[in-house]
DNA sequence: GCAAAAATATACCGATTGGTATATTTTTGC
DNA sequence: GCAAAAATATACCAATCGGTATATTTTTGC
């Protein structure tokens, strides 16, 4: 098997760097966090990685991809749009302390570190972004059209106002440290999916 | 008047600096970007401000203080409960391009860039963030009493929601470079405050 | 086990970082 | 308008930055 070792470097080198970046940010960690935290040199990071930029690339797509298994195994348990919405917000309040302690949402410190100054990323950021909307949105019409949620519902505003509320807990959560700020507003979320989305017949 | 010159230039200093900490972050705003932008050099600099972590906390309390005045005089001009909080939600939805384009909310960001790895600045965003809640909270419990507000409504989780979805907006909004996107919000946590708030007699 | 190749380490590079000591200019009070 | 003081500019510092060329070690396929 050629290349194995080099794959399995790159892994490890990922796995352990990752929650840096996410906890440091881009411009804040430097090289020399890089090699202190995987015991190697700079000669073996720059021959698995062409440079910083696309090694912080590979760890945001790894610290991104958590989440994103998550939502795709929520979506893969329920049926219902409503579960799906809920069973989401079951998954975020269940891995809260666990994001926390990586640095907190991916999404957001790439976004607010790259969203002036950083072209690249901040369009990574963006597309992530976007597509997490949209698969909110894709729930919603589901719903809308199996008859288990309001036809009022505008599917767009409710998305933006679901991510809008998880990211802005997030923040208050980590900025505050209190976790049970978090946790109300993802409580006060599943209410309004069950109480203004929902068709109670 | 002693001094005079000084406190103008300072002055002067913030304001031209201000928004540039505020978009590109502490960490990543150098001695250089401020020497440019304020066509002055580090002498001058290190002659009204003691280091450039001193500067920017007086850039991120001028940032601050606009938001703040914004709250203080929608306060003051609203006797109603309601009309403080949908009157804030009002202010915000007006000054979301001017907040835009001085690089975003100034707690995000720095909340953001200290989380994990700048004590200092990190208790900044904490103790501003705790204090912008508690006037939230202070507001609600008075329309309580004044019997504007519903009792049943817990007013420190109505807060944390209140605020996370307008910091989650602004994410949003700048990450996609659609505003719309926070005009939404704001209108959806004003039908909130009318409808899930407010007593209607 | 040996040669080829791949992976890692070492030693270096120029540029930039925040910060300071000192020289020069500008402002101030009289 | 002149001397004292305040403000700004100049010239420098060591440390660190991301990155690279090359030497050394480790792994690979046979």
């Amino acid at each position: 098997m050629p290349f194995a070792k080099s794959e399995r470097t790159k892994k490890r080198i990922i796995e352990t760097v990752a929650p840096i970046f996410n906890k440091k940010g881009y411009q804040s960690t430097a090289l020399s966090d890089i090699t202190n935290a995987t015991g190697l040199t700079k000669g073996a990071i720059y021959g698995n990685f062409g440079n910083k930029e696309s090694l912080a690339e590979a760890c945001f797509n790894h610290n991104v991809k958590f989440l994103q298994k998550g939502l795709q195994m929520t979506w893969a348990a329920h049926p219902s749009s409503i579960d799906k919405l809920t069973g989401l917000l079951n998954f975020y309040e269940q891995n809260f302390e666990t994001v926390s302690n990586n640095g907190g949402c991916p999404l957001m410190n790439v976004a607010v570190e790259a969203d002036d100054f950083h072209p690249f990323f901040k369009e990574k950021a963006k597309t992530i972004l976007l597509n997490w909307k949209s698969e909110i949105v894709s729930v919603i019409r589901e719903g809308q059209s199996s008859g288990e949620i309001k036809p009022e519902i505008r599917a767009q505003d409710f998305a933006n106002f679901y991510i809008a509320s998880i990211e802005g807990g997030i923040l208050i959560a980590k900025t505050t440290n209190d976790s049970t700020a978090f946790f109300n507003i993802i409580e006060n979320l599943k209410s309004l999916v069950n109480h203004q989305l929902k068709i109670t017949t």
